[in-house]
DNA sequence: TAGATACTGAACTAGATGGTTCAGTATCTA
DNA sequence: TAGATACTGAACCATCTAGTTCAGTATCTA
């Protein structure tokens, strides 16, 4: 997509568009589980859940460890600190943008009702 | 990927996964804008930027409307408060794991340190 | 130490994504 | 009304995604 900056806010926002990633966030915030544990909750085979892990792993959202033969996942210290900075800043755009649509409607009605003539 | 709730979610997320379309709202917030400005901002085809407009569109991010041979686009009013509802929940649930993980050695280290014995 | 368990990696699939070009159509403007 | 402008749509391409199966390897446990 050529433009390089902010790769992580890329990755973040990708591992949350799909609906068994964001479960699987929900799920850790519950407490820390292996990837056989969580590929049984989801109903996927092991292969399957270990790829989601690898995605929520490289957007930093998830970390895991391995201890034997199993791996454990547990949310990532990270956080969504910079996703919700983002958020946050373009939600007051978006609400900034309609408050001045707004305004200009008020400006046309005032305008044609004919009331300051 | 099998999982059928909140499909706007997987949309609105995939939307905000891309730099060029993150940078399109952005320009967006200054003020509507037709298909070939952005097209020649984000220096990109036409019908490049338009695929990006109707991956927004589709997110419900973005609105358009056709006057003439021009169609503008201007940001949805749905906004981002959905978006914004997920991840503060989720950045909270983060937090309580990781306080609920300091609370656990904070307690080992007060075992391991046989200070109270 | 044999068998079960937990993961890992390679290979394959169907379908989406982010771009392009090229050939239209519709609308404006001189 | 001719030419320029603004978009639209089809077709193509390379790469990624979300899954699978199958064949390992490493670690536990009886």
């Amino acid at each position: 997509m050529v433009q390089y900056l902010s790769p992580p806010l890329d990755l973040s926002f990708a591992a949350l568009s799909d609906a068994t990633r964001r479960g699987i966030i929900d799920q850790l915030g519950r407490g820390d589980a292996s990837i056989t544990s969580l590929a049984d909750k989801f109903q996927m085979t092991l292969t399957g859940m270990k790829k989601h892990i690898q995605v929520l792993e490289r957007a930093g959202l998830v970390v895991t460890q391995k201890v034997g033969r199993v791996r454990t996942c547990k949310l990532g210290k990270r956080g969504l600190k910079a996703e919700a900075e983002w958020i946050e800043a373009h939600r007051k755009l978006f609400e900034a943008r309609f408050k001045a649509l707004d305004e200009i409607i008020r400006e046309m009605k005032r305008e044609g009702s004919d009331d300051s003539s």
